[in-house]
Formats: C-alpha cells, structure tokens, sequence
DNA sequence: GTCTGTGAATACATTCACAGCC
DNA sequence: GGCTGTGAATGTATTCACAGAC
C-alpha cells in the first residue's frame, strides 16, 4: 500500500471500519462506470470483479453502511453511487492547494480526478518566485509567501505536499498552522504533525520495493532456480558482523540464493 | 492505501509477513539517512520514531527477518541497511520501463528515488509520435510499437503504467505478453491480469476520497456541530427510493449531519 | 431459484509485557 | 540498567456458509 494513516488510533470511523473506507472510492469507481451506461442494477458478483474484489467482502462493506441491496435483484446503481458518495463526503465541496508545482505537482493539478468528485483545486503554490503567475492547468502559481492568506480565505482543509523531501516538513507546518487537517504527501519523508490531523502518504519507491521483494521471490520459486536474472547488481559483500543468523542459517558471504 | 497487491493469496513470503514487506522500505530509508550521517548504531526506539511507526512493531518486523540486534546497544546501522537491501532484493539491478510519459510519466522518470536503490529506467515508452525521440530525463522517448523489444532486450521485469485509464489494460497486455511479471499502475483502472504477474496501484483521487471521509467526521464531531463548512457543495437530494434505512435510520432528505 | 445480509470461523496484524542477553 | 526478541493477548480484516427476503 502506498498509503497510511498517521494519527488517531485506528478505530473504526462511525463504525466503518478503515479498511471498508479504504475499498469505498473503488466501489464508487465502478458504479459510476455503471451509471454512465445507464446501467439500473447490479450484483455484488458484478459490481465485486468490475472493483477488483471479492462479493462477500463487497457485501460485508456494504452492510457497514446499511441495507442498501435487494435480495434476489442486487444493488440500484443511482442509489448507491449517492449513498458511498455520501459517507464519503463528496457530496460537498473540498477545496485543495497544491504546494510544489514541478512535473509531480503539475501532473496533479491537471489530473482529471480530482474535478470530477467533490476536488477543486483552490490554488497552486510554489517557492520559486520564477514560476508565480506562470500558468499551470489553467491557473496561475502563486508564491508560497502568500500561503496561509490563500489557505484561509478559501477554506481550504486538504493539503497535497508535492515538494521535494527537505522542504516538506516545513510546507507542512506552515499548512498546518494555516488551518489545514488533512495532508496528502508525496515527498518521500514521515512527516510529524500534531493530534487532530490526518496524513496520508504516496511514496512511487516504496511501491518499487515491495514489487522488487516479490519479483526476488518469484525469480527465488523457478524450478530452474535462481539464475535466470543475471547478477548484474552491486557485487557489494555484506559489510562487518560475521556470524549473525538469519531466519535461513547464516549470512552468506556473498549474494542470497 | 494507495494500494493492494492482486495475484498470490495473501500468504506469507518467505515467512514475512505482507505488512512487514511494506514497511522494510520505510526502514531501510530512515537507515540510509543514519548512515549518511555516520550513525554507528541505533535503538529500535530512534529507528522507529524516524520511521513513523512505534517500537513494537520494529521489533517484530526485524524479528522476522532474523536477530540482526544486540541488546542493551540497538542495531548496527550498516548492518541493517544491507539486510534489508538484501532482503527487498535491492541488492540486485531491476530495469524498469515507464510508459506514458505526460505529466506524471515524466514526474516519475525525473524522480531520483528510483535509481538510488536498484532501479534503473530503461526506457520511456510513448504512443504519441511526436514524443518520440524526444529526451525526458535524459532519456529519448521511444515509441510503444516498440514495447516488446524493448522488454526483451534489457530483461525488465517491473512496468509502471503512467497512461490515461482507457489505454492502461492494452498497455498492461502487452507488458505481460512480452514477459512482464510486476506492474505499478497510476491509471485509475482496475487491471487483470494472468496468474503470476503482480499488480499494485497508486491512486490519487482514492487518497483524496479517504481524506475527505475522515476530514468530514471531524468537521461532524466539533462542539460547535457540523456547520462550520458552509454546504457549498452539491445540492443533489437522493435519487429515488423511499423508507431505505441505514445505520443511524432513516436516510436523510437532503444532507447528512 | 436468486442474491443479499450477517453471524461464526478463520486468518492476519498489532500491541503488551517480560525473559534473556549485553 | 538498557534494549532486543518473542510468546501471549488483543484487535482487525477476510472468508465461509446459510437464513431470510424477494
């Protein structure tokens, strides 16, 4: 998951549990979908493998959120798309800033999600005084100077940190000072906020990683075993420590099976 | 979570547990940072607090990879960063071919995280004739129709689908026709995917969707009660469907507390 | 007969708390 | 005395399987 929550104890959220929520957009995803083709109603086995899931865990969200289905018949598309959109609070108005327009920041601002639920980017802003007023999806970025008077006069509660690390923890608190309680960040540092606001993180290397660990794995599992990658990498052998044991025996000298 | 994996039930790999994978990648950056600083050793109480996880947890995290401490001292730091490295399979050189390369493709092609681990972008791939031949980070742009070629002749493994949602399944077929076992998919798309090949997703407007859902419980807690958001927002009342009850009753006319 | 909604069962993850080693 | 490593306890999430509504 490129995702975590920071704060709060991860207690279920008006008896919704995290992991529920969590699945809710993917749902609202495929009904939309759906409703585009005017499609009336679905199944959870449908609607389950057009989200990616399977029905008994699709059902068991949807009971989170009441009895919304039809035994025998399935789920009114029109009348669940409303209900998710709802409980997930897009059915108001969430006005976002964007702080750190480079090519991360600027694939943001022009990324058609945020729009079409209840996103609206509020402002762009960026420290280099050479890109303010220079135009970016159709508006102008603004200085992070004038940070804190854009944040309070649009009411803005969502901030996206697109800068990179060094500078994230202070955009952050400046954020955070300026009213703002929720966070997406995707510079690659833990950032440390006080109670009450919410951070969530995307952090692209991270998800390389985990897909390396389970590439290594599958390359481990051939029954040809282990050689069909050509050790090309870093011949680097463990540094100091002989003699520690792993969960397999010792450290080999070199490289892992 | 900007993520899940897809394939392979959710069993443990190699013992370790999928939460623990997820989380090596945030110790393993909190411990290069130890040793740019020349840290010699650390205590799983600093390690965790600059990964933003508590002790416990590190604990048992490293306890599944093996008995890397000492106690009464911590953890050696060099140590630590080339088990993990090891483990993650960092040690060894991943290709990885980015394709679409607009806003975000270029983001991520310019994104130093990739190559300071065992990264290395092999080649940006484009459906746009005219990008082609165009340098992106250094890099030419090359031309989707030669997809397979460029796959098999550098032996990338990792694909990460930057294109708009309706080009992501054909992009990912033909990744997987040409031998590609590991995708990370930016496209709003839920992709399938043969047995073996291993997909995870980074969302921006899931992320959103999670923080407006927390950000709207606290603005519903405050003393001051659930007005201090003007409803600017979408009026839309409930389609249809009368007497439906949810799991506080009846379900609204207009806008939820 | 079909398909939802949900208790009960299982699997997974986190946290506690302390024995064991330095 | 300090800190790791880990069983036991708790908390969450997923899956099973079927009663009950249509």
């Amino acid at each position: 998951m490129a995702t975590g929550r920071t704060h709060r104890p991860a207690t279920r959220s008006r008896g919704i549990p995290e992991a529920t929520v969590a699945r809710l957009p993917l749902y609202l995803r495929a009904l939309t979908a759906l409703s585009e083709r005017s499609v009336p109603t679905v199944s959870s086995e449908e609607l389950a493998t057009a989200a990616g899931v399977n029905s008994a865990k699709l059902r068991k969200d949807f009971s989170y959120l009441g009895s919304y289905g039809t035994r025998g018949v399935g789920y009114d598309v029109e009348y669940l798309v409303y209900q998710i959109s709802r409980e997930l609070g897009l059915t108001q108005d969430w006005p976002v800033v964007i702080v750190g327009i480079g090519n991360l920041g600027a694939a943001l601002a022009n990324y058609g999600g945020f729009a079409s639920r209840g996103f609206r980017v509020a402002a762009l802003i960026d420290a280099d005084p050479a890109m303010a007023g220079k135009p970016v999806a159709g508006l102008p970025v603004r200085h992070t100077d004038d940070l804190e008077e854009i944040v309070s006069e649009n009411g803005v509660s969502i901030g996206v940190i697109a800068t990179p690390a060094g500078a994230a923890q202070q955009v952050c608190d400046r954020l955070v000072a300026a009213g703002i309680t929720s966070i997406l960040n995707f510079a690659p540092t833990v950032l440390s906020v006080p109670d009450g606001v919410d951070v969530r993180k995307v952090d692209l290397s991270i998800e390389l990683q985990i897909l390396a660990f389970h590439e290594q794995r599958k390359a481990g599992e051939e029954t040809g075993a282990a050689v069909r990658r050509a050790v090309a990498g870093r011949p680097a052998a463990a540094p100091g420590r002989e003699g520690r044991k792993g969960p397999d025996g010792d450290v080999p000298a070199v490289m892992p099976a």
